[in-house]
DNA sequence: ACATCGTATTAACATTTTCGCAAATGTCTA
DNA sequence: TAGACATTTGCGAAAATGTTAATACGATGT
């Protein structure tokens, strides 16, 4: 029961091999680490095949709720809760007209990374 | 209980507005059908915080699984399993030296993707 | 050689999040 | 008011993420 063994942080068990390479690393995330969260919730919302059809199929135009549901072969409320999540991070657009509301893309880089992602898979298989 | 009446097929019960426009984009996507689930889950594996400092960490050089763990301030089991993660999918090496295993990257080409869509992000910002 | 320590992985488990459907509600047109 | 389209809410199944415990395995000391 030696008192200089009591442990203080039980995260410091564990040994540290390169103390100064990790606290390097540490700070050099710490300038990212504001952006990460966001980066991740992007990818969150890309890490869904409905979502990346709906992006592709807004692509070639707006469509309404309905023709979005029918492309998917989904229900309309699946549609619409899957367009409200892309359109909260800002990515669609909506326009009302009378009863029928059309969404369309807000950003032609989202597609731009989408195709230059996909490329990068390409390679990878090569 | 008139039999014409008799539900076919629950799917047709919506009405679809622009059938050509729809049947078209159908087509367009089916080409791409096949790569898509390998893209979201490229998109699932980087929609973590703690998976992309991992890459960023790693980005500076290999480094052993006790110190990722250091990094991320998380456990070593917690940290095993993200790695084997990224490594499952073929974005990380690992190498063996006695009893320690150290990870590094494999592909330059996933970090130029993930700058590039953190462009993206800022650019929207602005 | 054997026991033991230290590192990494795997397994079992709890909690949280995600994703679709179905039902209820909102809203516009006629 | 009735009918049609969209959204919201509540539910249940499945997946993700971390924890602790158990296991594997190389290194080390006697």
């Amino acid at each position: 029961m030696n008192p200089s063994k009591v442990i203080v942080s039980p995260v410091c068990e564990i040994t540290c091999f390169e103390q100064e390479k990790v606290a390097r690393i540490k700070a050099e995330l710490a300038k990212e680490e504001e952006h990460l969260p966001r980066l991740a919730e992007l990818y969150k919302l890309l890490g869904n095949t409905t979502r990346l059809k709906i992006l592709l199929a807004l692509a070639q135009g707006e469509l309404c709720v309905c023709d979005v549901a029918h492309v998917l072969e989904l229900t309309v409320a699946a549609t619409s809760h899957q367009l409200k999540l892309l359109r909260d991070q800002g990515w669609l657009a909506m326009r009302n007209d009378g009863k029928m509301v059309y969404y369309r893309l807000r950003s032609e880089g989202l597609l731009k990374a989408l195709k230059g992602d996909l490329r990068l898979l390409e390679e990878r298989i090569a």
